[in-house]
DNA sequence: AAAAGAATGTAACATTTGTTACATAGTGAG
DNA sequence: CTCACTATGTAACAAATGTTACATTCTTTT
């Protein structure tokens, strides 16, 4: 498909004609595959990425290496908000890894500003950092009032979401990695959610039963 | 001091001519004690509010009234962004309570669309989002990597900042409501930090000796 | 097939955080 | 001053989470 085909699809039902006509001369597609990282740690964001198929996982880091999962981006949300706002920070840093293979568009960061004129990219920078901040605050949510178990279900149902897929290839290391807990911990609660019923627990793979 | 005055010598370093007069004409001075909620659990915000002198502190609350906070919006900081963005939310919502006597500056909501076109308002929307964002990421660091020894000293730094006074006049019971935890919890960590020479318990009141 | 490596299961124990219970001390109302 | 109330101190215990250690099973390499 070409690129102007493929932006008229998938933003049309978001921008004026004019705003996508622009978008066209000036949006770069970019393909990137599973595992990718977006925004290595300590780098500065030149383009701003709007999703058009895939999924991103954001995390923040701190300088001990340790990692917590911040929230999915996913199709629906067609947007994946420039976060340069905190690349500066001191300690702890944003880092953005590509969950599926994902198609990108990026338009320079400067572009942002540019095209405030639009109604329609108006409508959508702030409703993106809104969504954002929903996010964030839903993250805040997790660590405030739920324990490990509510929050290991939580990321796995996240998580099938943004795969589109019941069934996660995933393995418990990883899970306590972005969950910033010990493997064991993680091990022992799924082994629970398991005799619970709410999945089904496999090598290297996890089936969610109920949503 | 006459309104026209306030928002001058408040603003000016912020915004250009122009925008100041649409300030003058339009903002509605207000004045709120310690203790006042700017935001109700639920209620819709229809202005958003820039802060002239004094503090606000913002919480999440979730459904079972229990609380967190998230930050304090202080002096040289000068914009409560309005967080219409999760009002709507159905579990958790925004809490927001001056943290000592303040006196904000009342622009309506459908100011900060069409007050775009001026460059310094953009600065001071986007700047003032970013903020926010970067204030979300530091509870959440604090959540996911900081024990509750550290937890509890970060925030009464941060008070400390917010009050621009290094004696805090509070109560156990307070700080372990806000930090989401019980009040025996806080006071064994307290009296470890005053023996670590951190600070010196009064009765409701808090001395912080190093900063 | 044997060996090495990765993923998972699980017990035993340590640490952190939360809870219950009660004592003591300051403060304000009457 | 006495009484009630609030704030704080602290012990003892409970629950949640984290750590160490090791066994088992599956997968990949040789």
């Amino acid at each position: 498909m070409n690129r102007e085909q493929l932006i008229k699809d998938n933003f049309s039902f978001l921008f004026e004609e004019k705003l996508l006509d622009e978008l066209s001369q000036i949006g770069n597609i970019k393909k990137v595959n599973q595992g990718d990282f977006l925004m290595d740690i300590g780098q500065e964001m030149t383009f701003m990425p709007l999703l058009i198929s895939g999924a991103i996982k954001v995390f923040r880091t701190d300088d001990d290496g340790d990692e917590y999962i911040l929230y999915f981006i996913e199709g629906g949300d067609t947007c994946a908000m420039t976060l340069n706002c905190c690349i500066r920070g001191a300690k702890s840093e944003i880092k953005a890894v590509a969950e599926v293979d994902t198609t990108l568009l990026l338009v320079p960061i400067s572009k942002m500003e540019d095209w405030l004129h639009y109604k329609t990219w108006r409508s959508f920078v702030f409703g993106s950092y809104n969504n954002r901040m929903k996010e964030m605050l839903e993250a805040i949510d997790s660590l405030a009032f739920m324990n490990m178990n509510e929050r290991v279900l939580k990321y796995l149902k996240d998580k099938v979401i943004a795969n589109k897929n019941e069934t996660l290839n995933i393995t418990h290391y990883i899970i306590s990695d972005e969950l910033n807990t010990s493997r064991v911990v993680v091990s022992r609660i799924l082994k629970k959610l398991e005799k619970d019923g709410e999945l089904k627990l496999l090598r290297n793979q996890i089936k969610i039963l109920k949503l």
